[in-house]
DNA sequence: CTCCAATAGTGCGATATCGTACTAATTTAA
DNA sequence: TTAAATTAGTACGATATCGCACTATTGGAG
């Protein structure tokens, strides 16, 4: 083993992520309206996949933003009506967050368009390098995850 | 072929993607002095490894940030004397960024402690899954890159 | 029950990000 | 050789991010 090697090869990783993301990220913001962001796209779709919805803490470990940023995030949100912010019947110091009929109706508008856009990419790339690579991404952001304090 | 999973997976993909940037984001920035960026600690990175420097607008290509952000990061890294801006000679509009030997010293130091930081997770991950990612990493990059306007 | 430590969310202030519009230099074309 | 179009970088302003400190509430130990 050259552990120089390993090494190397981990921070090209963390890398082409971070650039990957940066790609992305501007892709998809050039799709939103105003200065909205692709997280607060991300944390609308994740809602929107959860009718229960979640609370703000919730959101910020799922997203790993502070609890300050995501409070700025959902307010942003809600300001567009595309989430609601409701008190937490079962604990009043805290609240629910929960996508609206018009949040799921954006989410599906922006998505469509998304996919239009990346269409020359993905056929050309073809569905295996994110098939293949999933399973990996997945094991790396749970034990990342797990080390956190 | 069910083109609605196909989406779902590239969905999943960047999802991940966005996480673990975020995780080891903030997991960097715990080892670097006040609000100084992983963006800013990789485009050190970058130079360090080129010794004659590259402009602030091939930098803002590599790292896919506006050229205004480049500017902004550029001036707050040379404030801390890890890298120099002199004029271009080839272009009297353009400056050409470089490391300083306290640059390349610091890089180090961070890069030692991550590796550190990052040791129980990578001897329970093992190199494998960054080594099988990587290339296909590679490609999507260079994918996302050519394809943008 | 009474305290006290822990927890959810937010106000505030400092700094980062980035779109727009600008200047100076360079390239192109006529 | 000019004049127009393009390009590199930045000043400025609007907004986003996030650390710190605070309040309200909860839960647990005595």
């Amino acid at each position: 083993m050259k552990p120089e090697h390993v090494t190397n090869e981990v921070y090209r990783f963390f890398t082409e992520v971070g650039i990957i993301n940066q790609l992305i990220s501007t892709k998809l913001e050039a799709f939103l309206p105003g200065r909205m962001t692709a997280t607060q796209f991300g944390i609308l779709g994740h809602l929107v996949r959860r009718p229960e919805g979640e609370t703000p803490l919730q959101l910020s470990n799922a997203f790993q933003v502070p609890k300050t940023s995501m409070t700025h995030m959902l307010s942003s949100l809600e300001s567009h009506a595309l989430i609601t912010l409701e008190a937490n019947p079962n604990d009043k110091r805290s609240k629910i967050a929960r996508s609206t009929p018009r949040g799921a109706e954006f989410l599906q508008a922006c998505m469509d368009r998304m996919s239009t856009a990346l269409g020359p990419v993905m056929s050309e790339l073809g569905p295996e390098p994110f098939h293949e690579t999933l399973p990996n991404l997945t094991l790396i952001r749970e034990a990342l995850d797990s080390e956190r304090d």
